[in-house]
RNA sequence: GUGGGCGUAGUGUAGUGGUUAACACGUCAGGUUGUGGCCCUGAAGAUCGUGGGUUCGAUCCCCACCGUCCACCCCA
């Protein structure tokens, strides 16, 4: 027997209700902040993500989805979304657009990974990039546009972290501090972290060791080491973020000094927004700055912000606080013969199609089978077509659903009845 | 990639080293002649994840693989 791929998933007919409610609303809240929807290939140049993402990073050296066509070129399935939509706006010549300008997504990403729980191998993000303004309110804009998503879908007891990792210059010295403040107590520090302190010192900031994390409370901190423009950000960021605590009553963040992020591109600004019982696959929804990325793909230096929002932990945490969903579309009627009447039958139902009023037949059973089936459906209405009707030209409409009595309505007004 | 738990009909579970693997839900049919939802009856549906091994004999014991879940790693 066939079996699905390891780490992805069939979304069935059962579960579709989430995804169009997640979508619908991830599509109007963009709307709703001016971001226009970009869709990129899924395959790119492996090169893309060498540059974009970074060499270095456990995604390209060891999660990427890369192969060689028959051409012999070396094209990866797309791990995330960034680099492909900064990789759209220079080769498009977006930058004659307004600025900034104002995309959004709704794509599959692959990453090889062990699956988990919130962990696929194709996951699906929504997510939104504001390129070509450097300032703070567009760092503020982001955060809200995330916020209002998660708010509207009904999520709450969710926490928003932000930090700021600083411009690369300014990283230079502060991980050099970094790295002299564990070394002091290297002894004390396990080995996945002593590891960690060599390769990626930031990291060891979000150290999931209890004897880490204490020493990373008072490890130097990377907004001591901002400067000039970078200082200012951040102020008026802060200064930002305060003033949506007025709009939206519920809107709260704190300041996580430990809140690093994987990827190389990142500067400045960078925030997550996850449940407050988070499980280890929490993270809803998480971006940051990434100033450094257009000019590193060979564009003109751009700022940038974005986030990505995994549909599916979205889902689980919709779940996970039973979320009502708004109600599914059903059926309008399903069609139900006796004797004869089911070629009658079928017309009905094709003319009632043809005025886009859903119906379908009732498979071809006892009658009390149909009718049964009807009431599996959920339909709004089952319509009885049998000798009686197709005699007087009518056809008897029962409503499923509440306890309306049946009525027998002329074939010619079935469509405005339905209506 | 590392460590660990789990893997029995579509779903959720029970069970045993030895003839026909159980229950619930779901599915289908029937409970008479044209009316669903409740109820009753019946039926179909499982090579007990896959492949090896131990044994006279394995769904049950052992190993490997695959899948899934948890923790790490990483990240959305």
């Amino acid at each position: 027997m066939f079996k699905k791929p390891r780490g992805t998933q069939d979304i069935l007919p059962s579960d579709q209700a989430y995804w169009n409610y997640v979508r619908r609303t991830a599509r109007a809240v963009a709307a709703d902040f001016g971001y226009e929807r970009i869709d990129t290939p899924i395959i790119e140049s492996t090169h893309l993500f060498q540059r974009g993402v970074g060499d270095e990073t456990d995604i390209v050296q060891k999660e990427m989805y890369t192969f060689e066509d028959l051409g012999g070129d070396s094209l990866t399935l797309r791990p995330e979304g960034t680099a492909a939509v900064c990789r759209a706006y220079i080769e498009s010549g977006m930058q004659n657009l307004p600025q900034p300008v104002r995309q959004f997504y709704l794509a599959p990403m692959f990453r090889y990974e062990r699956p988990q729980a919130g962990r696929l191998r194709q996951h699906n993000q929504f997510g939104a990039e504001a390129i070509g303004d450097g300032s703070a309110s567009v760092d503020a804009e982001l955060i809200e546009l995330g916020f209002a998503y998660i708010s509207r879908l009904g999520i709450s007891d969710f926490t928003l972290r932000i930090n700021s990792i600083a411009d690369p210059a300014e990283r230079v010295t502060y991980l050099g501090e970094l790295r002299n403040y564990f070394s002091k107590y290297e002894s004390d520090l396990p080995g996945v972290d002593r590891a960690r302190l060599e390769r990626a010192p930031l990291r060891v900031l979000d150290s999931k060791e209890r004897a880490t994390q204490r020493l990373a409370d008072e490890a130097p901190r990377s907004v001591d080491h901002l400067e000039g423009e970078s200082r200012d950000h951040w102020e008026q960021l802060l200064g930002l973020l305060d003033g949506l605590k007025q709009i939206y009553p519920s809107f709260d963040y704190v300041v996580d000094h430990r809140l690093v992020r994987g990827l190389d591109y990142y500067n400045r600004t960078v925030f997550e927004f996850e449940p407050k019982d988070a499980g280890g696959q929490g993270t809803m929804l998480a971006g940051g700055r990434y100033d450094p990325l257009i000019e590193i793909l060979g564009g003109q230096p751009t700022p940038g912000i974005g986030f990505g929002s995994g549909i599916e932990r979205i889902i689980l945490e919709l779940k996970e606080q039973e979320i009502p969903l708004p109600e599914r579309e059903s059926l309008d009627a399903v069609i139900v013969s006796v004797g004869d009447a089911r070629s009658a039958a079928a017309r009905l139902a094709s003319e009632l199609r043809s005025k886009r009023i859903s119906a379908i037949l009732a498979p071809n059973r006892s009658f009390k089978a149909q009718m049964r089936y009807a009431n599996q459906v959920q339909a709004a209405n089952a319509l009885i077509l049998g000798e009686r009707e197709l005699e007087s030209g009518t056809v008897a409409v029962k409503p499923m659903q509440g306890d309306d009595p049946q009525v027998e309505i002329s074939l010619e007004s079935v469509e405005s009845h339905l209506k």
